[in-house]
DNA sequence: TATTAGTTTATAATAATTATAACTATGGAA
DNA sequence: TTCCATAGTTATAATTATTATAAACTAATA
């Protein structure tokens, strides 16, 4: 909570009570949420709550590049909290975004062909461990 | 034209006036257009036609693998002709999204953390080269 | 207290995409 | 030729994520 708070004033945010609770949630939660899913979750704690707050916040947020706005989904937007860069899988069998280790050989290299690199974003698609694992316990039955 | 048809065909698309000319649209740009754009170039040839052909012509063309969705920017979907495998920078100051002839390490990795790896979708945010050339013209003066 | 800036909220507007149903062209059977 | 089935196209409406607008609230300050 107070290490919250800490966080969003370094950025220069101020920390309002609708705010942290969005940091924590983001904090919390390891799969990519998209702005419903974290709406969901505040109306638990906050009632009150408008989505409009959370779009607001998220852009404040990603503005200060206390978040990373990820466009792996057609549909809508995903939210990533971490702090280091790094590649996601998004699993086709059941939908989630998850963060995959793997050091991209070009994520030091500010110039390709002529044009400037800022940011690297990449994605695998494919079937995640767990949906993989549940296949199997499928078959041996 | 006749190629056209023939790649239709070899796809089990029946090449209908507005298929071919949507596929020509896409084989001549490069810079990975969005529904609108490809409306408003078939306007030009097709008076009559409808933005619902285009998108169904397009998912058509996803589902047979002849071209490629691309999720790069959060308003639209853009797509792809391109037959390889490859990325993509998405300029942040004009918009394009341009592409990038780089390998990627792990694109004949099938699986990483135990995940299934089924596709690579990388794409790099930056400054293209053209806009680049542009900046440098500009303080020249 | 009155004022102000910053934040949140309710509501409406925008725009990409999808759903639905009517219309059209085509090719084969009768 | 006429009828019919099918696939493809079109017009239109519905859906939904996001943005815009303005009102309400909060906390700090003169
Ligand atoms: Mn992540
Ligand atoms: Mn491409
Ligand atoms: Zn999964
Ligand atoms: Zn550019």
């Amino acid at each position: 909570m107070e290490d919250l708070i800490k966080i969003l004033q370094s950025r220069n945010i101020h920390p309002s009570h609708q705010r942290i609770k969005i940091l924590e949630i983001l904090e919390k939660n390891e799969d990519h949420m998209n702005v419903n899913m974290i709406y969901e979750e505040l109306l638990k704690e906050i009632p009150t709550i408008s989505k409009t707050t959370v779009y607001n916040t998220l852009s404040t947020f990603a503005e200060k590049g206390l978040v990373h706005c990820l466009t792996i989904t057609p549909e809508e937007m995903r939210y990533d909290y971490r702090a280091n860069p790094h590649h996601h899988l998004l699993c086709t069998r059941c939908g989630r975004i998850i963060d995959v280790d793997v050091q991209c050989r070009y994520a030091d290299t500010m110039e390709i062909d002529g044009h400037c690199i800022e940011e690297i974003q990449g994605y695998f698609k494919g079937i995640c461990r767990e949906c993989l694992s549940h296949d199997k316990a499928q078959k041996q039955k």
